[in-house]
DNA sequence: CAGCTGACAGATTTCAATATCTGTCAGCTG
DNA sequence: CAGCTGACAGATATTGAAATCTGTCAGCTG
């Protein structure tokens, strides 16, 4: 045996995860994720200064995955509506299916996101920023009307809200979701184009 | 003294508005009520099935004090575009005085129309229904472009959300929100119009 | 000596006993 | 007799003592 990998930050964060998922946003203690570990609690706020910073690192590792995801379709060379439509319509997909797939994981990290206002802020911020660069390509290319992309881009996100904010996750299982955003996206769209 | 005035559910909603503004949500309780009115707790409940019927009334109550005044802007006869900008611009301010004014009604507000779905979706059913007049008002007048104002309206409710639904409610007031309604509802009325 | 441990103080959470509340209803009262 | 009362059973909330957790740090270990 004697198995006694060192103890890094990805590990913690991994244990972390792991723990959460079994225990809940509650009742998810560091020294849970210690003894998952086998090591001493202390070794853990070797890592992370607090219990707070170990959580929003867990945080900010969800929201990265998708954050990458929509990178790469943000990043694509082609014609910027239907790259902005895709991009939507992933962020919403996604979004859903963690909200569907696993609910008690996805209220989580709800309550992870509501404590760690600084990530969360960070990840809009990215967000938004790829969102930017397909609006600014579209005008670029003549098929958007927008004075300031960066604007633009942050009325799309907040015009679309209802189908990414996790405020809204009851409603993306009903009936006619689907539709709504479709709606929602021809009607932006329209006013992108001027 | 003598003032015994007969119980009625008028009076006893005005109470449960108070018990509820003194106490929060959580604490408010049918007894409270009956104390507040001078009466035994059985009474209430000969006016209101249970206490969850009580609740939803008064947030019933509140919730029609803001379609009223919207009710107006809705019926006025003038220029549709305007009428729509001045209806959204109305909800918003609406919103964001009630949550601003007085955060801990807000909230418990947030508590009671979390509880009763029904009448909450009571009261949009009937702001969408005059979002829809308006829209309906703009296609006729050949200003808006819209195959089904019904759904362009609600379209047009969930692009807004972010400005009138309570979980937004603690970004009503960030600097800047002003500027960020300004820009979505600039965005959804260019689309509105083809 | 770099990395880990485990005891510790103060803060937070748990748990079970106790108190209060909800909803009902037989009977009182004007 | 229409409207109100108040006692009651079961459900829910409060409380405070005991258990656990967070964050620190002096010292152990390889």
């Amino acid at each position: 045996m004697g198995t006694t990998e060192i103890l890094t930050a990805e590990r913690i964060l991994a244990a972390t995860e792991e723990v959460l998922r079994r225990h809940g946003p509650a009742k998810a203690t560091v020294v849970d994720v210690a003894r998952a570990l086998g090591v001493s609690h202390g070794s853990v706020y070797r890592h992370f200064r607090t219990k707070a910073a170990l959580r929003a690192a867990v945080t900010k590792r969800w929201l990265d995955r998708t954050s990458e995801v929509l990178d790469g379709i943000a990043a694509q060379d082609r014609d910027p509506e239907a790259r902005l439509r895709d991009w939507l319509a992933a962020l919403f997909t996604a979004k859903r299916r963690k909200a569907g797939d696993d609910p008690e994981l996805f209220a989580t990290y709800m309550v992870l996101t509501g404590e760690s206002g600084e990530v969360v802020g960070q990840h809009i911020a990215e967000l938004t920023g790829q969102l930017t660069a397909i609006v600014r390509a579209g005008v670029d290319a003549g098929v958007f009307a927008s004075a300031d992309p960066a604007m633009s881009a942050l009325a799309l996100f907040h015009a679309t809200d209802r189908f990414h904010d996790p405020c809204h996750a009851a409603a993306w299982e009903e009936p006619g979701v689907e539709d709504e955003f479709e709606a929602v996206v021809d009607l932006v769209l329209r006013g992108l184009r001027g």
